[in-house]
DNA sequence: TTTTATTGATTGATCAGTCAATAAAAAGCT
DNA sequence: AGCTTTTTATTGACTGATCAATCAATAAAA
């Protein structure tokens, strides 16, 4: 039944069963099949159009990157001060449409395959250096150069602190929870600011 | 050449090889080849010693579990008081020990696979309660219940945070900057009190 | 009739797990 | 002390299952 301009629709179709198969089972681990399956179609057609496995992955994960800048872009842009650029950058990772378990535990399967794939790492090093100088915009018109070294590093390794918790499901953190443990850290620090 | 006595011998080696080879590799996804390959023996004897892979897997999280155990224990029983106690538990976590990228690097694995494996879940489960547990008990002296339920949330999400990025290594965080982050966040804590 | 989308069938590689065979020590016997 | 027998440790060769990747064949638009 060979529609046309099959070809994009196809490859959303492919990488959203990714996401979905990937964060149902914690892990790159899957068969072409199981997505391709997912999706409705056989596993020739998702090598027809990915080619290799990796590449479908690659791209996976470029849309989750994408998922999270688009929302990040949005947030920001209705921040009005530097105090409030912080909190929507938290907001963000642990929105309704981020911290789904699906998608956390998508988030963490990549963030272990870039320890051998350069092209993930590659694009996990994008989201780590976006999210850096994010908080950096914020944080340095607050604080010292050197306190918001420090502030911008806790910050980052609270989130993927909580993601990995998410991840694991276990009687953890509710996205409420995690934001607000974060903003109380930030506060702490604000209100003792001296560096 | 059988010498007699063997088997628990050939158990640790065995065991010792299989966090080698997954913390060099980052995952669980390692052959028996490859761990009986690096302990010196074939694939079939370290089936005859652990029957399934499974088995291999979890007596090696329950050695990892054990050894941070034992050098949790020895630092908690040199600290004074409670607030000793918390730079204890931090300390610890990013001792010489324990936070070599190998090590790091094999827990991370663990707990990515915890997701699917009951058993390597429940051995986390207690991981989990035994770290939440003593950093309470270093914290209800010092600030009120809801505080401290707070900070210990917020610990223990940056040491899996610190954790994940040092296993991606990426100019990130050397074991010093990193317990010097979590210092300061109980710091910045315990001196704007009010709860 | 050509182009586009799609798949079933197949191939080759990789691996967990099994088992019968082997070799070296230890134990028993004289 | 020598010898036979038993026990213990170890492996090579094999099996069956799984999967990524390929490709020739098919069917529905254009």
């Amino acid at each position: 039944m060979p529609k046309l301009g099959m070809p994009p629709l196809r490859r959303k179709e492919l990488i959203d069963a990714a996401i979905l198969t990937i964060g149902e089972r914690g892990t790159l681990d899957v068969t072409m099949t199981d997505i391709a399956g997912r999706a409705g179609v056989s596993s020739a057609l998702a090598h027809h159009y990915f080619g290799a496995k990796d590449e479908l992955l690659q791209a996976t994960m470029r849309q989750l990157l994408a998922d999270l800048t688009v929302e990040m872009q949005q947030a920001l842009g209705r921040a009005a001060s530097p105090r409030e650029r912080i909190s929507a950058i938290v907001n963000v990772n642990f929105s309704v449409g981020q911290f789904r378990p699906e998608v956390v535990a998508a988030w963490l399967a990549f963030y272990v395959e870039a320890q051998r794939s350069p092209p993930l790492r590659r694009l996990l090093r994008i989201y780590v250096r976006r999210l850096r100088s994010n908080l950096m915009s914020g944080l340095t018109p607050l604080v010292s150069r050197n306190q918001a070294d420090i502030m911008s590093e806790g910050i980052a390794a609270l989130i993927d602190g909580f993601y990995i918790r998410r991840a694991l499901k276990d009687g953890l953190p509710n996205p409420r929870g995690a934001a607000a443990v974060i903003e109380h850290y930030v506060k702490a620090c604000l209100s003792s600011q001296p560096a």
